[in-house]
DNA sequence: CGCATTTGACCAGCGC
DNA sequence: GCGCTGGTCAAATGCG
């Protein structure tokens, strides 16, 4: 890209274009006073006059280069703006790869001694130290891709596809999923450029997601230990003793007339009923991208306005994801991360924070990423749902629903509802307006920034990008290095209807859920609107563990350049995503139905 | 024929 | 203990 810049970004070039252009229109001034002259024969006027008109021709084609090239010019400054911000955000996250490096051990120490909701440090073996960090909610700092390694190596021997893609990727934008930075390999004077990747870890803090076991006892064991019962685990039995809470689940609301909500991943339905409530079905899928994908997804139609589709998503996915796929992942995984934090708060073992409630929330924020900075990694955070919150759970698992429902949705091609301030209105259904609500505004400058949004539903692109409508969705996808190296990118194609909704409007809940205004513990002047998130605790036994309501209604951003240097966590990786080669050139090595869940 | 969907049966958890 | 409900399985069915 620096190429082009180069090549169409001189200003020589421009000038000797200018200079040709003058010379041509001086030749054009000569030809004609010379052919005002009366004495010429009529061949010579025949001559001249075809010159005049090739010269013309040229002149006007060069007249119409010309507007190329300052249209060229244009681009090559978006082009120069977006190249100096992703080396700008690449240097930052060098930088902070380093820190978090550095500090690597000292967490590792630090986690030990945040334990006192599971077991004592003299209880830990070593060995388990790994699987112990990374069972952590929220982020975990891996020290090391060693770590993971150990990890691994310690999963039953046989090597299946799905264990292949444990060891690749690890990199499930699922729920409630860790995330890992890692670098590869990452010493402690490691100051290589290597990329740092934002791993979601494979486990997690409450589905015990084990990619090597089987699926359906990984399902049903989660099940079943969540729900307190003895459960025959080899590897995870502490796991399930210490979290034994049911895995949070997100549940989307979009409005869609299609049966299913492209999500961008490959489901198979596998049940359906009629749930009390509802006259209308859910359906059970699972999804199948990779075997023993854990993910579970339910749909079914709002009772009150069949228009609104449920998506209930729970579980890790274990597998690659595609860049629309992930857009829906990381926003679950957000809501789940935000859920489980938020609601276990005053359960946690806070190690650290001195901000309240609100630090505690982003520090257990799985996605927010610039949280990792020293400040906060060199103390990290372990938390650990009690026991003591198992014997109150409800069957139901801990829910957060993300309204991505508009009052005025129906046009869902129209992006002008993210131009409008957010209103606290929404299509959610009576019954769920009994619950008290807490409303979270999720402003954050970096939205604006990253220009992922503005105030313009068309600067959703950042120019160049405008070309390519659905490619933007890589704004809010992570670096995923399957797609970036291995170019396993998972072409979606999705509808423009249904997913220009979905896409913006999950991209401004997924923004809003890892801004890291959550963790500053302010919330910042309303100069920028993002998605009004509300919660509703619908858990009246106070377990902790009820269900939110996230209303991601609106959005709306004005396109303030303001900056912290907090704030450029997730921004970072949003902008240099967004300019990966994998966006623009892309060749899908997996076809996927473009409305796989439509069909 | 292979794969996805449908649908009744089964199981587990919870409340009474 | 029983019934209700949610969730899953698996045989049957449909479809390309």
């Amino acid at each position: 890209m620096e190429d082009t810049v180069m090549e169409f970004g001189s200003s020589s070039s421009t000038a000797s274009l200018v200079g040709v252009v003058k010379e041509h229109k001086q030749q054009l001034g000569a030809t004609y006073e010379s052919s005002s002259s009366p004495s010429c024969t009529a061949e010579i006027d025949q001559e001249e006059e075809e010159d005049h008109n090739i010269e013309i021709k040229d002149y006007q084609e060069l007249e119409s280069t010309k507007v190329e090239m300052s249209q060229v010019r244009e681009e090559n400054n978006r082009l120069r703006t977006v190249l100096a911000r992703i080396l700008e955000d690449y240097q930052s996250l060098q930088k902070r790869l380093v820190e978090v490096v550095q500090q690597g051990e000292q967490t590792k120490t630090n986690t030990l001694r945040t334990f006192p909701f599971h077991q004592t440090p003299p209880m830990i073996q070593p060995e388990e130290e790994s699987q112990l960090v990374s069972l952590s909610l929220g982020r975990t700092t891996s020290s090391s891709s060693e770590k993971f390694g150990n990890y691994l190596s310690k999963l039953p021997k046989e090597e299946t596809t799905q264990d292949k893609f444990s060891k690749e990727a690890i990199l499930s934008l699922g729920l409630d999923c860790n995330y890992e930075v890692i670098s590869a390999p990452i010493s402690s004077n490691s100051t290589s450029a290597e990329p740092v990747m934002i791993y979601p870890s494979p486990e997690n803090s409450f589905g015990n997601d084990d990619p090597k076991e089987d699926e359906r006892e990984k399902w049903q064991t989660n099940n079943a230990a969540s729900n307190g019962k003895a459960v025959i685990r080899s590897r995870d039995d502490d796991v399930s003793q210490q979290n034994p809470v049911k895995k949070p689940r997100v549940s989307v609301r979009t409005r869609c007339e299609t049966p299913t909500m492209n999500d961008g991943c490959q489901w198979r339905k596998y049940g359906q009923k009629i749930s009390k409530g509802n006259p209308c079905p859910r359906a059970y899928y699972r999804c199948t991208v990779a075997p023993g994908c854990p993910v579970r997804k339910q749909v079914q139609r709002c009772a009150e306005d069949k228009s609104i589709l449920i998506t209930t998503y729970e579980g890790n996915h274990s597998h690659p994801l595609s860049v629309s796929a992930s857009a829906m992942a990381s926003t679950t995984s957000a809501a789940a991360s935000m859920l489980m934090s938020g609601s276990s708060t005053s359960r946690l073992a806070l190690s650290s924070g001195s901000n309240g409630s609100s630090t505690t929330l982003a520090n257990l924020h799985g996605l927010n990423f610039s949280n990792l900075s020293s400040s906060e990694t060199g103390s990290k955070q372990i938390f650990y749902i009690p026991n003591s919150s198992v014997s109150s759970a409800s069957s139901l698992n801990p829910t957060i629903t993300l309204d991505l429902t508009t009052p005025s949705s129906s046009s869902l091609s129209s992006l002008s509802h993210l131009g409008r301030l957010s209103s606290s209105t929404n299509n959610f259904p009576t019954s769920t307006h009994k619950y008290s609500s807490t409303s979270f505004n999720f402003s954050s400058p970096t939205f604006a920034q990253s220009k992922s949004f503005t105030s313009s539903p068309t600067s959703w692109s950042n120019g160049y990008l405008s070309h390519q409508p659905y490619k933007v969705q890589n704004q809010i996808q992570f670096y995923q290095p399957y797609q970036s190296l291995n170019k396993n990118i998972i072409n979606t194609n999705p509808s423009p209807a249904q997913q220009s909704l979905t896409a913006d409007t999950i991209a401004a809940a997924t923004k809003a859920l890892t801004s890291d205004h959550v963790g500053s513990g302010k919330w910042p002047s309303l100069d920028h609107q993002f998605p009004i998130i509300t919660t509703h605790p619908t858990m009246p036994k106070g377990d902790g563990y009820g269900s939110s309501y996230m209303n991601v209604s609106s959005v709306s951003a004005s396109a303030s350049a303001s900056s912290s240097s907090s704030q450029q966590g997730i921004s970072m990786f949003l902008q240099s995503s967004s300019a990966l080669p994998f966006s623009s050139s892309s060749k899908s090595t997996t076809s996927v139905s473009p409305n796989m869940d439509d069909s």
